[in-house]
DNA sequence: ACTTCAGCCTGATTTAGATCATGTCGCCCT
DNA sequence: AGGGCGACATGATCTAAATCAGGCTGAAGT
């Protein structure tokens, strides 16, 4: 069990919600989390749960996804350090629409709903972070939907790997390794395909030079490549 | 020309965002507004503009959408009476990411941009109505994004009747017509499918009772029914 | 060390839905 | 009245990607 951490002194402060609060109110904020360690593979909530709060990520990666059906499911976003969970369905007090899942060991700190309400009331550029947040993430899932409507698994693939190439890359000898260990399957749920279908896409754009495979690595070798098969427009 | 409306006897105030707002903040936004008619056909905003302010429906119906590369438009959402558009490129103060586009005769406020914000940031209320919207546009896009993943056409065209039936409809004689109208195409952008499917599924529909045709009227006859098309889980 | 099992990979087959082609209907415009 | 046009409709193909069916590999468990 390590100590807890300090919000005050908290790495992703700047980057999350919570940077332009003043020290007070962030002292208040420490006193009020509580921090949990979560391994591989738990849930920090699950699908049709009833929302008691925020998650704050310091550490590690979550997946964010909605389960269909017949059990397929559908990776809505990853998060990682800086990134809050479950403030969504706090606004609507409705159930959560979607479960989180640990995918690499994290640190999460943990914000009552009351607590963070009352907060985001009294500071009006809290509100305001969460609302730029909101409408990021609103603007970036009108795009996916739009994606999986125009475009084919092949630049769909391609526009993922370059977004994960820039939020999570890490530059190595030559490339840009993807940071994540994400299975074929979750990339897959990721963009609407199955995993095979990725698995070939993957070899054909290694064959193609844009990409090496080392097991579960994935290094970026070619970005203008691959970035020409997305092809984005605007 | 018909005289300009008042924000203080608006019947889409209680409805909208600005539900909330002291009588003193009402009148300043009455001040404040400007009012517009726009008719079938027109655009209130283009894919890729600065964002100037935010739009307020009074009346009229308005389809927001995306183009794709080759043209072909996907349709994040209807607005009617009550909606406010804009607010989410505003937020970002990035150019808008879609086109709205009137489909039925409308009459819309325009909000400067500056009052907006400055409006928002001093009463708590109307941000958090703000925050509401976009959650639960948010929480909309992300079922629709699995679904476009995890369900067929079929399904997803009698979930969208479903809805369409419940927001826009209105009882007829023998059910309830769907009270927007939409064209074919623009029904099949709503889903990711073609003109083609849709018709052929329309028919499909009205053969198996669920729905009446007449012309571009559609009259739900057996939601209930439809509703188990839709095979929606949870 | 052997088994198990999840993740990866490859090939063959199937299919939902797109695309292409063609025709009809009602509506607006000279 | 005729011509043009946009929306609706239906049938015939085509195809991207899913599904199905193996088989391989490496890590974990007994």
């Amino acid at each position: 069990m390590k100590t807890a951490p300090q919000c005050t002194a908290c790495p992703t402060k700047s980057s999350g919600i919570f940077g332009d609060l003043s020290q007070e109110r962030l002292e208040l904020l420490n006193q009020a989390k509580t921090t949990n360690h979560y391994s591989r593979g738990q849930n920090i909530y699950y699908e049709g749960n009833p929302p008691k709060g925020i998650f704050c990520i310091a550490s590690g990666q979550i997946k964010v996804f909605k389960s269909g059906a017949d059990g397929k499911e559908t990776i809505l976003r990853l998060a990682g350090p800086g990134d809050v969970l479950g403030y969504r369905s706090l606004l609507s007090d409705a159930e959560h629409g979607s479960t989180a899942e640990v995918i690499q060991d994290a640190m999460v700190c943990f914000i009552d709903k009351h607590f963070i309400m009352t907060l985001t009331k009294e500071d009006p550029l809290l509100a305001f972070n969460v609302m730029r947040r909101l409408g990021s993430e609103l603007a970036q899932t009108e795009t996916r939907l739009s994606n999986m409507i125009n475009k084919g698994v092949r630049e769909r693939l391609s526009e993922l790997l370059m977004v994960l190439q820039q939020t999570r890359g890490k530059k190595v000898g030559d490339g840009v390794e993807i940071d994540v260990r994400l299975t074929r399957a979750e990339l897959a749920s990721m963009i609407g395909a199955t995993s095979e279908t990725v698995i070939r896409l993957l070899s054909d754009f290694r064959d193609e030079g844009y990409l090496a495979l080392e097991g579960k690595r994935i290094i970026v070798k070619d970005p203008v490549g691959l970035l020409a098969e997305a092809n984005i427009e605007s």
